[in-house]
DNA sequence: CCCTGATTCGC
DNA sequence: GCGAATCAGG
């Protein structure tokens, strides 16, 4: 396999969204995530500037982003789910969320989504935007969507590498682990981690 | 343990 | 230029 000019097109499209070397390895076949990785390397790509040409030019020193222009207002959101403490305290409360349909560029197979979740104000394109963080509104909805498709399993269902988060009421027969792959050491999966770990700001004291 | 990207170096 | 092996995090 060669690097064609689709493939490279692929792979720098891919890249730009955010796609890790594995996931575009696996998608144009016949190359190893080192392949992929190798050849952002010699694309000269490997961080994620690329984009606005600009090349070469001044390269001194990085503009601190003291702000991010972010008009996005927060839709409050309704945040039942604990935030790790210290080292205990465990969750164990789920409200019933109406889990909204979170679309993206990916594949979508069939899905009727007929609420559409405005976000994003603008109605400009909206490229893939890195975005600092803000990770509560979205890591929310995605709880609330991995919440539908979890695998549910009980308690000796889960292993080294699956969601430990629970869901539901541990007193009644709605109870289960969230159970989807885990990632890297950590004991949720993506989505979970995002919820666990808050970033220490936000919201000072809630509302009671 | 699983994953990520980064780098090296023989080809 | 290519990518497996290796390195260095998480």
């Amino acid at each position: 396999m060669s690097w064609s000019d689709e493939r490279v097109e692929t792979l720098k499209r891919m890249w730009g969204e955010g796609q890790s070397a594995s996931q575009i390895a696996k998608e144009l076949g016949g190359v190893t995530r080192n392949a992929v990785i190798g050849k952002v390397h010699r694309l000269g790509l490997s961080n994620r500037n690329g984009g606005a040409g600009s090349a070469g030019a001044s390269a001194a020193s990085e503009a601190p982003a003291s702000e991010t222009p972010k008009p996005a207002p927060k839709p409050a959101a309704k945040p039942s789910k604990p935030a790790a403490k210290s080292a205990s305290a465990h969750p164990a409360k789920a409200d019933p969320a109406p889990a909204p349909e979170e679309d993206k560029a990916e594949e979508a197979p069939a899905a009727p989504v007929t609420r559409i979740k405005p976000i994003i104000p603008a109605g400009q394109p909206l490229p893939p935007q890195p975005s600092t963080n803000e990770i509560d509104p979205k890591a929310l909805a995605k709880v609330s969507e991995v919440e539908k498709k979890a695998k549910k399993l009980s308690l000796m269902e889960l292993t080294s590498r699956t969601c430990k988060w629970p869901v539901g009421d541990p007193a009644t027969d709605d109870f289960w682990f969230c159970g989807l792959p885990s990632q890297a050491g950590k004991p949720y999966c993506e989505a979970h981690v995002g919820v666990a770990f808050q970033p220490m700001s936000s919201r000072r004291d809630r509302r009671r």
